[in-house]
DNA sequence: CGGATCGTTGATCAACTTCAACGGTCGTGG
DNA sequence: CCACGACCGTTGAAGTTGATCAACGATCCG
């Protein structure tokens, strides 16, 4: 199975293709291959592009004032990454994209996605519903943070991301999570010992 | 004005409209008057409707196994408000929303939106424009609260809610940014006292 | 084999919370 | 119209959670 079908099973899951509708994304997008620690976006640069993750492990992250990396989202099959932010206005990004495991992408210019858009509207529809998933997704995330202790973050990470928690190392679950390593490994021995 | 002027030129910044799609918009909404203090949401209910904010001014919120409250979002004119997780998906809210002064919205059901998306294609451009700007929002808002301090996050609320501030009280603020009211009150003792 | 990286453990430290008390203000009912 | 209660913001003191700094063993990879 190549990348695009992938990405045409994750379009028709939200909206229905017609085989013209299929060739017309086709031309949008332009697949790239990533290996482990390479970049697919740094910091200070403009994020030219959308990536759709057809295989392999990203992270995407932002480093503070003292050096401290701090991973945002994890991105496997599936997934969408960029950093919307810079991809919408054109300025600087504040992240860093780059792959844990191998990785196979496709990407689309910001151009490609007007004009995608413009051509194909189920594609309007497509990200509609795509972000509407994900605003959902990042308000649980917020409001977990505000309101859970570090330990039952922790919890309800493994539980909703047991498919690939074992391809992740523990610093970055702790960076995701918004704690140091150390709390994770002393959050980990606490549970261990309670059961 | 009445709010569908408020919100046809919400929609038009956005996307262009023509009298028939105005129209068509028009049919799907219902206006509603709320008096302060009063709900438009309730935890355990399912949340019926988004709500465009034509005047006044609400919070959503949440409230903690202690009791305590967590605003997620403010809202005046031109914003929108619902529990999405629970408008999309017809599970029961995990928020409340309600009146910080009286308001005016407009409502739209979950039919009606599902309907008027699929009358009026250019809704769900709107919709997904709008949508990609409040994970902007959003995405900023989760990497501050990772990175920056309480004292910083205030600053940052203060710089970019200027026009609102000063109709929010300070423990709503408080709960905004994560934070006890009493640190608050030292955040800002401390700041005039700096300068 | 050797260096780098990762996870663990201990000790100390900082940020923010919690609990408690007090003064000011606002709105309401007598 | 005034008085009272409720609520809000403030300040102080003590307590918690998780961060930081440091050291060590294990593993991985060249």
């Amino acid at each position: 199975m190549n990348g695009f079908e992938v990405l045409f099973r994750h379009i028709e899951q939200k909206v229905s293709l017609t085989d013209q509708e299929r060739e017309d994304i086709y031309r949008h997008f332009t697949p790239k291959f990533l290996l482990k620690k390479q970049y697919l976006l740094s910091e200070s640069e403009v994020c030219r592009h959308m990536a759709f993750v057809c295989s392999g492990l990203l992270k995407t992250y932002h480093i503070d004032e003292k050096g401290i990396e701090h991973i945002s989202l994890f991105g496997w099959e599936g997934w969408w990454l960029s950093d919307f932010s810079s991809f919408l206005t054109g300025i600087a990004s504040v992240s860093y994209i780059d792959a844990i495991e191998d990785a196979s992408l496709l990407l689309i210019s910001r151009e490609n996605y007007e004009a995608l858009t413009l051509r194909v509207p189920k594609m309007d529809r497509y990200f509609r519903i795509l972000y509407q998933n994900s605003i959902v997704t990042k308000e649980r995330r917020l409001r977990n943070s505000v309101t859970y202790p570090a330990s039952e973050r922790y919890l309800e990470f493994v539980e909703s991301n047991q498919q690939i928690i074992d391809r992740i190392p523990q610093n970055f679950i702790a960076s995701y999570l918004g704690i140091a390593p150390e709390t994770l490994s002393r959050i980990k021995h606490k549970i261990s010992k309670r059961q």
